[in-house]
DNA sequence: ACCTGAACACCGTTCAAGT
DNA sequence: ACCTGAACACCGTTCAAGT
């Protein structure tokens, strides 16, 4: 737990044990505490590396995307932007919380920015307006992390409470079915289609739909 | 601040009390002790009420949405589709962190099952195949949170450092044209739009390409 | 049935002081 | 330059006790 004589203590060891208390806790259990005895060291030192909590969940941030790598260039650019998607979410799911963390914060850590330069490379070079390629990108992003973010968190109080996601969701479908069908027809009807957990379908169903939607502005 | 003589303590009480407190103090300064003062009682007894935070947390989210409306039936699906988005957008803009509050999170309000029974219906009634009409409006829901949490946060940490959006976006912009035109090229040239302050037109932009992939499937 | 006081184990952050 | 001890103002939550 406590890093021994890893003398002169960096951002990136810092970076690195927030992941590990992350990983270990979740979001709501990261401390600056926690992670100050990860790395060995009393909790103040923490701000001479760091301005406050905010720079260090940025750092967290850098770190859960920092392994993002640039997709091989096979298939035209309605395949890659698929596997960009498919990637990013792949990423976020690997750590936990990780779209919660890095919602809504903005990282421009190296790797990020090779990555979005090659997805704007690929959709400029495909014929897309520089607006329209800049807007595309920004698409993606905002689609896999709200996807995620309900993805990875627990669905109900029935949350850490044990339940499998299969059951939560059998209750949510039994929800859903028990409402009158007067009034709620089509809830009552598609009941088992709106709690089905397979959400890797779900989510390729909307990646399928936005790079459809791209396709039709050629 | 504090409720004088409003004499039995209701959930709904408490709902609306945190969302005082969340547009006063923002969900970081959102406090059960705050709550509790803001609705004239001591932090303990909130705890006949509602289990913990978290359930307090559910509360707020189904009130910041309780007032969902249906759009009119005018236009065909595809309009009615764009609306129920820009909807629900604008729902979210309108409280102090909603998306944040509401993401990943199950509201099951029966306002929001009205109008998510109504767009089911209207989907269906275009001609989707069940799977596909709860899976549009899971995308729907999707986009629209990871939208706005981006678009609610702050930016950086030029934050709540009183820069002002264009401001910061005008500095992000900078910093992309400063990269090494060799290596990204792409993000020196796409530097306006990609920092471009004009968020409905983004919004607008990805929810247009969404029913356009959802209408090749028809 | 509903609320309070006191207490517990935590927080983030500051700051003088050490080396 | 980097780290610590002690302290401050907060947290969420429990629980015995009041009415």
């Amino acid at each position: 737990m406590a890093q021994p004589p890893s003398r002169t203590l960096t951002r990136e060891h810092i970076a690195a044990a927030a992941l590990a208390v992350l990983e270990r806790e979740g979001l709501a259990g990261l401390s600056m505490r926690k992670v100050a005895t990860e790395v060995g060291v009393q909790a103040p030192s923490l701000y001479w590396h760091v301005r406050n909590k905010e720079e260090l969940l940025d750092l967290l941030g850098d770190a859960i995307i920092a392994d993002a790598e640039i997709p091989l260039r096979t298939g035209d650019w309605r395949e890659q932007y698929l596997e960009y998607g498919r990637r990013y979410r792949a990423l976020l799911l690997a750590k936990r919380d990780a779209a919660k963390v890095v919602a809504g914060r903005l990282t421009t850590g190296p790797r990020v920015l090779a990555v979005l330069e090659d997805q704007l490379d690929r959709l400029r070079g495909a014929g897309f307006a520089d607006a329209d390629a800049a807007m595309a990108s920004y698409l993606l992003s905002a689609y896999v992390q709200g996807f995620v973010l309900q993805e990875q968190s627990p669905l109900s109080a029935a949350e850490a409470a044990g339940a499998s996601r299969g059951q939560v969701s059998r209750a949510a479908g039994e929800t859903f079915r028990a409402l009158p069908a007067e009034t709620h027809p089509n809830l009552v009807a598609l009941a088992e289609h709106l709690t089905d957990p397979d959400m890797d379908t779900r989510f390729e169903f909307g990646l399928q739909r936005i790079a459809d939607g791209l396709a039709a502005l050629l």
